[in-house]
This record gives C-alpha cells, structure tokens and sequence, in this order.
DNA sequence: AGAAAACAGTTGGATATAAAACTATTCGCC
DNA sequence: GGCGAATAGTTTTATATCCAACTGTTTTCT
C-alpha cells in the first residue's frame, strides 16, 4: 500500500517549495506532502482556511446547545441592539438581507425573537429578543467565550492585539 | 443608485459610511451606532467577518474571468500536484469530498481538468490540468495576486508575517 | 481463501448564502 | 396632493457546503 502516484518518478519532489503548507506539513492521503504553491503565503486562502477551522469548531460545540454559529451572531446583535430592523441586522453581520429572511423566520418560530411593524413605518419591523432568546444567548456566549478562549490561546496574547485589528482593518477596508 | 440617495441629506451627519469594523462606531442603515457586544472583541467573529468581506473582493475580481474563488484552490492544488486524489485534494483546501464532486464534474466538462482511474486502484482518480486548466489558472494567478496586494498593504508589512502565522497556528490546530 | 474493515468517490437531504426580481410602503419634490 | 424614486422585506433561483448513507474496490485479518 501507498505505491500511488509515484511510480511514475519518485523524484518528482514537488514539496518544500515554500515549506510552509498552512498549518501542518499536510499530508495527504498517504502521508505525501501536499505542495499548495502560491496559496501557502496568501493571506485570503489562510485566512479562507482558518475561517472554515474556527467555524467548524464552534459548530461542534454549538450544536450541543441546538444551534449554529450564524444564529449565535444574529441572537447577539438583536441583544444589543433592540428594535434593529433586517436591513441594519444585515449589515452588521456581514451577509445579504435575504438570507435573513430564514434565520429570523426559524428564530421567530421558535420564540427566540420577536418581531413587531413599526409604527411610523410600516414597512419596518423592529427586531427585539424574547425572555426565551436571552436565555439562550446566555447559553450560547457561555459556550463561544470557551471558543474564544481557545482561540486566544492560538494566537498568544502578545500577537492578540495587532491580529484582531489586522482583521478589522480588512472588514473595514473591503467591507 | 450611486450616491443620489442623499439629497435627503442637508443636516445629515452621516459619518463613516464605509467602516463597521465591530469595535468601531459601526454606523446602522440611519446612522446609528451599532453595538456588536462582546463580538467587537473576539477573534472568532472577526475572522468570520474578514473572511467573508476578502472573498466577496475576490469574487468580484475572479467574476470577469468568469470563475470562482473555490474553484481557483482547487485548480491550484491540482496543477501544483499532479495526479492527487480528490479525497487528498479535498483535505488540502479544507472540504468534504463529496462538495468536490461537482465542482470537479464542472472542471471537467469545461476541460480545465482530466480525471483518470489509477491503474493500481480503481477507486481512485489521478487529477491533472489540461492545457486550457493550466492557461486559465495562470490567468487566475494574476488576479489572486493583484488581491493579494491589496491584502498585504491592508495587513501592512511589519505585521504581515505574524498574521499569517497566527492563521496557520489556527489551520493547524483546529483543522 | 474468505469475511470484515477500510477506503474512494457519489448521491441525497439539509442549511447557508448571494443576487435579482418582486411587493408594499414611504419619501422627495413639484 | 400626487407621481416617481428609494427603501424594507420576501421570493426565487443558483451555488456551496456538510453529513450520512450508499456503491464498488482494495486491504487486512484469520
């Protein structure tokens, strides 16, 4: 076994290239190394990986709550910020306001939000928690500060500061 | 509709239209003030939220040529390993094999990719770029690295180094 | 050798998301 | 006051993705 693709030459020797695959030496199914090119040094293909990693392990961890990650961000931002509308919603996290539309469907079903027209306009409805919401949003900010902890650990508090604003600088700039 | 929409304006203040980075004043759809919580703080959340605003810049990008950023780590990592696997190509870039399947029926019907059967494994598939493969992948290069550009000034060179390795840290350890 | 386990890839079901077209309401301006 | 543009939210359509179940092949174990 793990006579693959090598017959072929043996010396084909594509690997260390930049020696650096994101993360491991990366393996793959036979414990070759994997030669990413270009995409080892990217920041937009790191930060693609690292995003989908740390999503990842939150869903695992959420899941055992019974919700999401993208739920997790929508229950916050409406805690804070009673009466927001879907549109402000949408904005403030980052994604397209029809795909709301379903989240706050399934959250309003499930009496974890309320939603009420507003008066002066009413095309508008205004976005608040219910007693119900709270309480798993509590849950839930439990469960991502374990999440975040790890994180913090991963990046070192040294690096901590400059690497969140380094984020923020890119949401701010390509936003 | 461009900036037409302001004539409303007169007394507007309407400050930092373009800057929700969380932690900033994050203005809503009237100008309000956003408060993003214990979010504006965490790593988590503003990886997701940086990941998403650099893949919608690329996507736009990659548009014109008429591609999309999945597709161009995929081209990559096969014309960088020739003969890989899907279920090896799918661990390097970090998704389910069975999300490859589609993409890699769509390559090939476009001929950018060929898919043989190992003769020493009839399960698995030897993937490799075709000429058409190779000549738009070099063309996607061009443009991932007029992003990635905007990415290291945007990072800023005296960071860029550690950024990238807190990335890898997170790949590595919660991959 | 023969059965069981491991593996490569596909399929089907589900969720998440974006973009464009749509409906209903409000606002700007004459 | 009323018309046309802007806005809030929904619907529709299309992709991308995961997971679990499946098919067929190879390896492992006895």
């Amino acid at each position: 076994m793990r006579r693959k693709n090598e017959r072929k030459n043996g010396s084909e020797r594509r690997k260390g290239r930049r020696g650096d695959p994101p993360g491991r030496p990366a393996p793959d199914a036979r414990g070759e190394a994997i030669d990413y090119g270009p995409l080892a040094g990217w920041v937009g293909f790191n930060l693609r990986m690292a995003q989908a990693a740390a999503f990842q392990a939150f869903s695992r961890l959420a899941k055992e709550i019974g919700t999401r990650p993208g739920r997790f961000a929508t229950l916050m931002l409406i805690g804070r910020n009673p009466g927001i509308s879907q549109t402000a919603l949408s904005r403030a996290n980052g994604r397209d306001k029809s795909s709301l539309t379903p989240v706050l469907n399934d959250l309003a079903r499930r009496g974890l939000i309320r939603r009420r027209r507003l008066r002066s306009d009413q095309r508008a409805y205004r976005l608040t928690l219910t007693p119900t919401g709270r309480r798993l949003l509590g849950e839930l900010t439990r469960c991502a500060r374990a999440h975040e902890r790890t994180l913090d650990r991963i990046v070192g508090a040294r690096e901590q500061d400059g690497f969140l604003r380094a984020l923020k600088r890119i949401i701010a700039e390509l936003g």
